[in-house]
DNA sequence: GATGAATGAGTGTTCATTCAT
DNA sequence: TATGAATGAACACTCATTCAT
């Protein structure tokens, strides 16, 4: 019924699959079913299309990561509630994200365009609430001194490439979400007063 | 004099700052001031001189990991070092490592094509580098027991993520490259020999 | 609330203003502020708007030519008035008339579009009278003596490229109206009743 | 031989025949026996063949225009000539003439079309020379005393309708140079001293 | 080695027009 | 009356690539 919206869920595929520049207004089309003055109908241009996509991924992006309550919890509980969003949001629209994190590298080059402007948006939300978490951890003695500003690029690099490395899948990827937050707490975290205690490399092991 | 390499580096030049797709043959040619069929004399076709690029950068890279010298330095100091190569192949090949991070993932769904080779390549040599690394320092105390396939990839994920956000480089990364290797250092390693350090009890139920 | 008028007169302004093929029919019914299909339901097709515009145009220009006397007004005031008319009628519907001298030229090798019609209907009343005026002039002595057919098709061209000019206006006109009126009245009359005027004998032997 | 004169020839046919919006590239091309793209190499778009076509029919007008010498001829010999002349080149080359004076109008609206270019510089080249012979006229007693910039701006209009008009051609038009010419010249000119003499009407209609 | 000229196969996009509702 | 949706038929233009010279 609704022809915008299959438009729009068959460029999301054909992107994904194979880029935006071999995907072709006309191809679009003829998997709706529909002629290509259609696509032109209901969008202004390719690009907008694009845009449009692009949009609905920030939007769901910035909806999880609104879902972090870094008041009320720990800081290294929003911490890995962090990282985890950022492994399930591209199991949950991986072809928007697969468009995400594929097209737009060769697009940052252009301030103007829609990628520069949601990878800049994502990038200002994310830094701002890992800056908030790192300074309340440091703050409640629960983190080690660090560095917030360096430590926070970091961490986006991290989170950045490790969506990347999902879409990309050129292997299983099992543990490692499990593995970057042991790593990270690990790094950032002082051991808790009072339930610590002296480990030797080999109790760990057994 | 060198026609083909004047060729090769121009269009180094403008695949970084335009990408793959919105450099034509007959930009390249005329920047370089040949004529379009020139081109074509010196390199089969576009995609194989898009290939060249790709390669070149990719021995650059197996170079540099090809200096980490795993036997003879302590693993911290090998992964110190790995790190650091991640940041300063990016300012030694600018321009080519924007290639391969920019346009090559629009191009990794494709297994044939030379991003994709490339990529594993790079990928399988940076891999199991790592894995040596990880295994040496568990097996020397150096390293805490972790997952080793799962923090690699992890690793990997994060090196990526960083070379990344140096080309995008959309805001100043002073202190990066030190946050991350102390981040890893402290993430990694056991306290030094003859001493014990905190661990919580949480990590000790992992 | 009469929408036929208004798509008529926003088709007038969009026409003048950037000629027939620039603008489109969903141009017109935006700002009108009606759908495309709107202006279809109040006319046939696009031409035919532009046919109802061009046909008032003439029947403006005609119902000026209707008010010039010449039975009961001296020949020279017949042209006179002539000559005002088609400065005055620019200045009444300009854009109908910047329609009319623009976009007519360009289809005036149709012999049936409306263009060639308006103009054929237009080019033939105008002649009809100055031949009628001329002949009336030189009959009564008011006149010289000269080629009516001739002189009537010079004062056609004269008048439409006075018209043109004004339209186009690359720069201000003052006077020419007046000089106009003078040159023809130099050129056409004889010396008043009772004198005699001097002519070269380069005139008598044409 | 020489396609790109061969494509330039097309276009003129094709422009004058059609005009130019109803002229297509594929049609030119197909018409010349070439296919599309090689009108593209050849000029840079559409309008860069119809630009190349306007300053073609500028050139031969200003040439025709120079051969006017107002310095050694009689005033009103310059005149004439320059009447001449907007017959002859209409004669000369009818197709870019008609291009000229039908596309044209259209265009005038854009300050930066070649069509406004091209009318700007050939309307103050015959201002320039207007001015000069009605000056020079008007000095040496030849001519009668009246306003040059309005009777200049007239004359342009006049000269402007008459090519117009054989473009058109909606009849023939015998004698019209020559009444023109005549009618100038009555208008303009004072009787020669000492060569002319008393004429009543009917003495000029033997 | 290098070029001028050309091309096949597309590309996104436009626009007047239609038709079921 | 009027519209939302759609379309057929084109359009100017691009680009990697080829080939005779």
């Amino acid at each position: 019924m609704n022809k915008r919206q299959a438009i729009l869920d068959t460029a999301v595929r054909l992107f994904a699959a194979q880029g935006y520049e071999a995907t072709t207004t006309l191809q679009i089309a003829r998997e709706v079913g529909v002629t290509e003055p259609a696509v032109f109908y209901h969008f202004k241009n390719k690009e907008s299309l694009f845009s449009v996509i692009l949009e609905e991924a920030l939007n769901v992006y910035l909806q999880h990561l609104d879902a972090v309550d870094i008041e009320t919890s720990t800081p290294f509980a929003s911490l890995e509630l962090l990282i985890r969003i950022h492994f399930s949001i591209v199991a949950e629209i991986p072809e928007r994200m697969s468009i995400l994190l594929r097209t737009c590298p060769a697009r940052l080059e252009d301030p103007q365009s829609t990628c520069t402007k949601v990878y800049r948006k994502a990038r200002s939300t994310l830094k701002t609430m890992l800056g908030k978490i790192l300074e309340k951890g440091m703050a409640s003695g629960e983190f080690a001194q660090i560095e917030i500003n360096a430590s926070a690029n970091m961490l986006i690099a991290m989170l950045n490439g490790l969506m990347r490395q999902q879409i990309a899948a050129m292997e299983t990827l099992d543990g490692v979400e499990s593995a970057t937050i042991a790593f990270c707490k690990k790094s950032l975290t002082n051991p808790e007063k009072g339930t610590s205690r002296y480990v030797t490399a080999s109790e760990v092991n057994a």
